[in-house]
DNA sequence: TTGTATGCGTTATCAC
DNA sequence: GTGATAACGCATACAA
């Protein structure tokens, strides 16, 4: 059995309250005592009893990271900087993954109406779901957003500027000479797609040129529905000269499709990809991509969480980064 | 505030007791006032504080799932079935990445001794610590580790069968006509690797070639380590046929050293890498893998686990798993 | 079947 | 500076 708060009291010949004093470097305990009280503490390996702790205190120093999948490489990069941010605060990570399931989604809520963590981030997902919205209105769920959009309410969150990334990507195909450009987004209900496509749309208009909607994509996120894409758009007369993939399993399986295609990038088809990891910089050729703020957006959402949680800030903030345009080889035309 | 089993109690007109019996379908209590306990419960939104249960019971619900580190997609995806396995059976993952840091791992070990999770699940890193052995002495803290071993005590343990899938991967190549085969390994101090080696050498054994010392490199474990590597062999005299790479991060530097250096693969040299993700099967040619049995790994080590949060076994298990050897172009040879 | 009483390990509010 | 003592919310042994 562990030793307990109360085991200390009675070997120091103390009251509870003393050690938990002494314990806690609180004030109004003699140096003599706390000392003696530390000590028998560290010979007697003692740990507090977090559980305890934390129906005592109402904070239990645990956040949920509920993540809507687990399968994009961006979302973890994401949940290992939380960690990192939380492991300096001296805050655990509850990992929770909804594989976009909005019962999941309801029952991972109840960890926070439970009080068994003191705030939770919740990254990526469609449209925050009622579920979340009721439990944001009670002042003592302290959530906070990230790449992920809410309709009538105001969230705390960090969110990615994907319009003007997606601005920016097909700008960068313009300058290289490219107009027919597809591009393989979400479906539009999702309003993260709508606001992609909307980058798109901007691109063009500020260009003075016209979106063809035929060019335009909805898929599932996966790599499958990349790869289809590809298959589906070879089988109508539209000959793209360039793609635009705004999720990251897409990307994958886009080029995919491509190179299994017998088709060569970017000699063939010019691609821009979603998602800066180990495969779109490895992959042959490189892969021009819109890279995620994953670190921020990580580091972020857990300093404004903290501040929730601390009562630091009262009214949500809403932060926006913008995704880093990677230029790289498959973006590149050799008529340039 | 959240309502409590009190005040259900208290608008039910019944004992705690009573409710606490009924909200957790223990016998004892008529199906009458379970009803209404229920509705009542159901009405108010009741959400049961998992502290004060967990204080009550000794028992959270909560397992620390601790890394050695969270940049290779393979721990990843053990811990993506973890988290399955565990939801599964209502309980919560925290999620721990030591990053190889002793202190850290020291740490996070004190979550199990001060209660705060039933059992922990350690997944990779070198030789166990001395605080690890100690706190497995203790009869309380359930531990199961996952491709870690451990000299002088034996630990619940799911590990994968390294010596016989490098020894699988040798002979690979053997069959395919190389026999000048380079192996990157890990430092042999750390027993993992050490093991990896030792499948190396059976193979040449069994197949009566002897093993050039000068073939084998130990690197640290990272992309940079693995593309280092393959330069430093190019700047020796020794020209390997094939390589071997035994780890994720640094197969992908050695395939992009490679390619780098204008070779081909697998003409010029063969490649046999580790770990079947998106990147090694995408990547220019796909590469012949060994595959971790994460699926397995993930769920066999939770299932241990639980069993020890049971005590439904007492005695340490041990499961190897086999990698499977997945073969694709990277080590076809053209003379074949 | 139901209620009473006690304990889980800590923090916090009082007195002294 | 220190010590009782009451919470925190729930589970459980026992009594009724």
């Amino acid at each position: 059995m562990q030793i307990t708060l109360k085991d200390i009291a009675r070997i120091a010949g103390v009251a509870e309250s003393t050690v938990s004093r002494a314990l806690n470097n609180k004030e109004g305990v003699g140096e003599e005592t706390r000392l003696k009280i530390l000590k028998i503490a560290e010979e007697n390996n003692y740990r507090p009893n977090q559980l305890a702790r934390g129906l005592a205190a109402k904070k239990t120093n645990m956040i949920a990271a509920v993540l809507s999948e687990m399968e994009s490489p961006g979302n973890i990069e994401i949940v290992k900087n939380i960690e990192e941010a939380a492991e300096d605060e001296n805050y655990q990570l509850i990992l929770c993954n909804t594989k976009n399931d909005l019962e999941k989604e309801k029952s991972y809520l109840s960890l926070l109406e439970s009080n068994q963590v003191d705030g939770a981030v919740f990254i990526g997902g469609g449209l925050v779901s009622s579920h979340l919205l009721r439990a944001s209105f009670s002042e003592e769920n302290d959530i906070v957003l990230v790449n992920r959009l809410s309709e009538e309410h105001f969230f705390t969150s960090v969110l990615t500027d994907y319009s003007s990334g997606i601005y920016n990507a097909v700008n960068h195909l313009f300058e290289q000479g490219y107009r027919k450009i597809s591009f393989i987004c979400g479906k539009r209900d999702n309003m993260i797609e709508e606001e992609k496509a909307s980058g798109y749309y901007r691109a063009f208009q500020d260009a003075g040129l016209e979106v063809k909607e035929e060019y335009i994509f909805e898929t599932e996120s996966s790599r499958k529905a990349g790869y289809d894409a590809f298959l589906e758009i070879m089988n109508s007369d539209l000959m793209p000269e360039a793609f635009i993939s705004s999720r990251e399993l897409t990307t994958i399986g886009l080029v995919e499709a491509i190179k299994m295609g017998g088709y060569f990038i970017p000699d063939d088809f010019a691609v821009v990809g979603y998602g800066d990891n180990l495969l779109t910089s490895i992959i042959e050729p490189p892969l021009t991509v819109l890279s995620e703020p994953a670190k921020d957006l990580g580091k972020k959402s857990f300093e404004f969480l903290i501040k929730l949680i601390n009562e630091e800030v009262k009214e949500p903030k809403i932060e926006v980064l913008t995704p880093e345009l990677i230029i790289r080889e498959s973006s590149i035309s050799k008529y340039n």
